[in-house]
DNA sequence: TTATGCCTTGTGGTATACCAATTCTCTATT
DNA sequence: AATAGAGAATTGGTATACCACAAGGCATAA
């Protein structure tokens, strides 16, 4: 959890700035890059950046091709699909987790992350929304009490960032979201398992024609063309 | 899904040789290794070696420690029954997604399988069990038709494999777990998604007495102290 | 004009050498 | 005998050099 106090390995640097490049959006997938520059660009050797590449491979981040470089994978709609189901099922275990074991002080954080969401929301400020979004779903993952639960729905999120950025621009969605957050906080608060699960995957999955307007907000160039 | 014509690269080789020794149980949680002796029992250099490792820490199935080795973590009784927990989720979620998307082929093959399992389980077989257990579970994966999930459930359960071997040879096991196989096959044939995923969770999970037996037919070594 | 084969170029894969930092041990002192 | 301190040994972290191999440009022949 907390901080090593030496200071951290290169890899883990370089991990990071590239972590971040890639939710940011910069790498955008399609991209083709190669360590030689990567090592160039971060003033390190071959050897940290290839350490972090391959790190962040593992992870299914990056596609390393031998004699081409490391590219930024692009998905097909049809992987798109089972990524975002395979993530509203994650949150929805999250969230029925942190049902059965919330705390008290964890629940008045809930509480006050639930009313900034729905200050946010009536004052129509999407930017603000989106920070009081994230703190709401930040309580849950602590809630949940489940490391491992955690750090794979943390993995999911930032595989998908690419393809999902501003999702609270559109007219509506505010409101729409915020119900949804008064349904999960219900359901968590009452402690009731399967209600919690249900209702916080009905709020991250994308169904019908959501996922159509997704689908058409998306840069063509993201998704593979195979 | 087919291996590449091109032979794998060392690094590959290294790490597949280490994740079987990890999984059938040499490495056991709390040795401590050094690359150069990894290095030197695999006949590459260290380079190879170190890649394998950082792969394998990425998953937590390996800890680098600066300084001190790479080490074979171990697992807090929290820590495992989280583990465990998330595992009968994920396995959980995957029979869901079955229930949602098998296809005919796959029906009769889950049949068979399930016949099998009737089979060993009439016989008292558990070496032959544990076989037709694992196709059992191999055509569940397939039939959810989501890499993700897949990716995911074999990564927890090579994780846990330390801690839950020979979890057949009890008496009473086998046609206890017979009869939950039963139950998961008529689920997911029904196409009742939740149904599916609770069978399958309750199949998995190990509750009360069974989790004490497993802690106690443990090596207590195996277990952080900390 | 088109197709084919060579060759240059650049990629990731591997080996190796060096470094900094921590651990461990042995010794000297109390 | 116990303890503290210094130094040796060993660890992972990093840099660099070299290699094999495929992609793609380019010349040449049909």
């Amino acid at each position: 959890m907390s901080k090593p106090l030496v200071s951290e390995s290169l890899s883990d640097t370089v991990r990071s700035k590239m972590e971040s490049e890639l939710v940011a959006g910069h790498l955008a997938p399609g991209t083709v890059l190669d360590e030689r520059s990567l090592a160039e660009r971060f003033g390190v050797s071959r050897t940290p950046v290839r350490e972090a590449v391959l790190h962040l491979a593992a992870q299914g981040l990056l596609n390393v091709i031998p004699r081409v470089g490391v590219v930024v994978p692009k998905l097909g709609i049809r992987e798109l699909l089972e990524l975002l189901e395979m993530l509203a099922e994650m949150e929805g275990v999250c969230a029925s987790f942190a049902a059965k074991r919330m705390t008290i002080v964890q629940r008045a954080e809930f509480r006050a992350a639930l009313k900034a969401c729905r200050q946010a929301a009536r004052n129509g400020d999407s930017k603000r929304y989106a920070g009081a979004n994230k703190k709401f779903h930040e309580i849950i993952y602590a809630a949940a009490h489940n490391e491992w639960a955690v750090r794979q729905v943390r993995a999911l999120r930032m595989r998908c960032a690419a393809y999902q950025r501003s999702r609270f621009d559109l007219a509506g969605r505010l409101d729409k979201s915020l119900g949804e957050h008064e349904r999960i906080v219900a359901a968590i608060e009452a402690g009731e398992v399967a209600r919690s699960r249900l209702a916080m995957q009905e709020h991250i999955s994308i169904g019908g024609q959501d996922f159509a307007d997704l689908v058409r907000g998306l840069d063509p160039n993201l998704l593979a063309s195979g």
